[in-house]
DNA sequence: TAATTTTTTGGAAGCCCTACCAATACTATG
DNA sequence: CATAGTATTGGTAGGGCTTCCAAAAAATTA
């Protein structure tokens, strides 16, 4: 099944090819004759533009590169799962890849994106230093969206969210409901929203002149293994807590696994509050207590930007900030233990 | 920063163009003499080849295009995880796309991906005829692996694995530990992954000389939500079932948390089958007896295949059959009730 | 009708590479 | 030293499109 080009197309409706061009990229200055001349011409030979040809051409290749840690997993899903929705819905296209978890990864992902011809970019880094996205956002021809973190400097291409407000507003809950022994099931520290969200525990407790228990603090790494190895080392350290909050949901689902196997009723006994609200966290039992975060929403908007500030539609308002929201469930309730 | 071309790689290097070429592209018949000067006058330039310009000479893009129905979900991000990982290793990378929920968008999407010079599709596709996939395939200059299902007249193109059989497992299992009257939760008979479990499911009633009870099967989606009412409307409609097999581990999930709110105990009341053993399943309570479905690492052998038959590499076998196998966790047990 | 403006068209020069072929340099052999 | 063979190199013709500029045609005005 030979391809045809733009040549036979051009002889078949006998105009020339910047003709065929301008009716294919809906340029003003075509005369009707003309174009539905190209049309049946097109339409005839079944032509099909040659992607790569116009790419090269028009130095536009209409295509975006999304950067994520990882593929899987319900918060990056979430992420990707709006981006391409987004962007297909602009007829642009996304090229997907995954970080690993250093910073090397990250740059050499960054560079083979731009290597790629992307024309722009939705990062969303965690090792990578600011210095490092201020000169790609500045020096670089490749627009660049970041997400999920917010520098200061390059903030108008930031679409970012308070993680320290998300964490204060779980912690002050449930020290509201009585909780004052609230221990932390921590993200890996070296991700900027994992420590943002460990200062917004720290950040309540102290407001609500709570000191803190470093031995009621568990650094592990978002996943369920580590959140299993976590909430295991908080219970064996015979620690008193009547509340755990983790963050995130997949942590807060394995600690919740974790407590039932160690005869700690939840909530009853123990609190668990979650981070994310990842779609599974309403079919967990007890359904988790958990803070609403609109990766998808976040998402969807950094497509806005690229397409307002890459692709020149105009009328688009970006929205930078977004806001997290306690999702109350089962997980949690009032502290009945008497200190 | 204006980007460096070839030309003046080679200008620098006082060699042709060809030469510049070669040497990037690791020909042999290259002098060390002039391979050391291409390399330091393109260390020197910070040169980076233009993959665009590459792809429209070469013919070859290094894009996988791949679709699946949805890119969120635990299963379909397990396969594009897997797919990814394989695909960058390989020094490839992927155009993902989602297929929507009927022919003409996937179609349509399959289209996208050929227009955008994809060398090769890996496609999970539900709605599209055996037919168009045979002449897609014959007739396409570009490569096309099948994953998750089979047709018989390009069995070499498909990466499968038999739902039938899981689904027969799944409900064998339950058979021999005493029930009898198992209820259905199926996906969407229109997707043929949902017919054929159905069907491992009939088979193994019949097998079993066990009769079919139409009232006691539910045609849901795939989704919490679609669980959700087949669950509710299994529990209503006043049928005795002691358990219940799903087509897949989020009806599953949906299935338990409607047990539990009607006090309907699982497993003591009613024994709950999942399919798929989705990451979540074993944070679930009780942990969900279910089926794996190794969806990974087919996505794998998917990229393998790409690797093998588009990009010429050896020494690869393709295994194109997978097999399901039973993971017996918690919301299953022997038949408590007599008959 | 001629002059002017505006709309519509065609020609050709790129975009940045690859790949083929012919030319040259080098090596080994008799 | 000539000859054949092999290793290495350069030249050049595309790959299929866009885009600019100038030319031609049509519309408008005087």
């Amino acid at each position: 099944m030979k391809m045809s080009t733009i040549y036979q197309v051009s002889e078949l409706a006998g105009v020339s090819l910047s003709s065929v061009s301008r009716v294919m990229n809906n340029h003003e200055h075509v005369s009707e004759k003309t174009k539905s001349k190209v049309l049946s011409a097109i339409a005839e030979l079944d032509y099909r533009p040659n992607f790569t040809a116009r790419s090269l051409a028009s130095k536009c290749s209409n295509s975006v590169g999304v950067l994520v840690a990882e593929i899987s997993g319900p918060f990056y899903s979430d992420l990707l799962s709006g981006v391409e929705s987004e962007l297909s819905h602009a007829n642009k296209h996304a090229v997907i890849i995954s970080g690993g978890s250093n910073e090397k990864k990250e740059i050499d992902a960054i560079q083979f994106l731009i290597d790629r011809n992307c024309d722009a970019l939705i990062l969303c880094v965690d090792f990578v230093s600011d210095e490092y996205l201020i000169n790609l956002t500045n020096d670089s021809t490749t627009k660049v969206v970041i997400i999920n973190r917010f520098i200061e400097k390059i903030s108008d291409h930031c679409i970012f969210i308070d993680n320290i407000l998300g964490s204060y507003q779980a912690t002050e809950y449930l020290i509201q409901n009585g909780h004052k022994n609230i221990a932390y099931l921590s993200g890996p520290l070296s991700k900027a929203d994992a420590k943002d969200r460990f200062n917004g525990y720290q950040k309540a407790l102290i407001d609500n002149k709570i000191s803190l228990d470093k031995a009621l603090t568990f650094e592990a790494d978002y996943t369920t293994i580590g959140g299993r190895a976590g909430m295991l080392s908080l219970i064996k350290s015979n620690k008193a807590f009547t509340a755990v909050v983790c963050a995130n949901d997949e942590m807060a689902s394995a600690a919740m696994r974790v407590a039932r196997e160690n005869k700690v009723r939840v909530p009853e006994d123990c609190s668990i509050m979650g981070f994310d609200n990842v779609y599974f966290s309403e079919y967990l039992y007890p359904q988790l207590t958990t803070i609403e975060y609109p990766i998808n929403k976040m998402a969807k908007m950094a497509v806005q930007w690229v397409l307002k500030n890459k692709y020149k539609q105009k009328k688009i308002t970006i929205k930078h900030q977004f806001y997290t929201e306690l999702i109350i469930r089962e997980s949690t309730q009032f502290c009945s233990i008497k200190t």
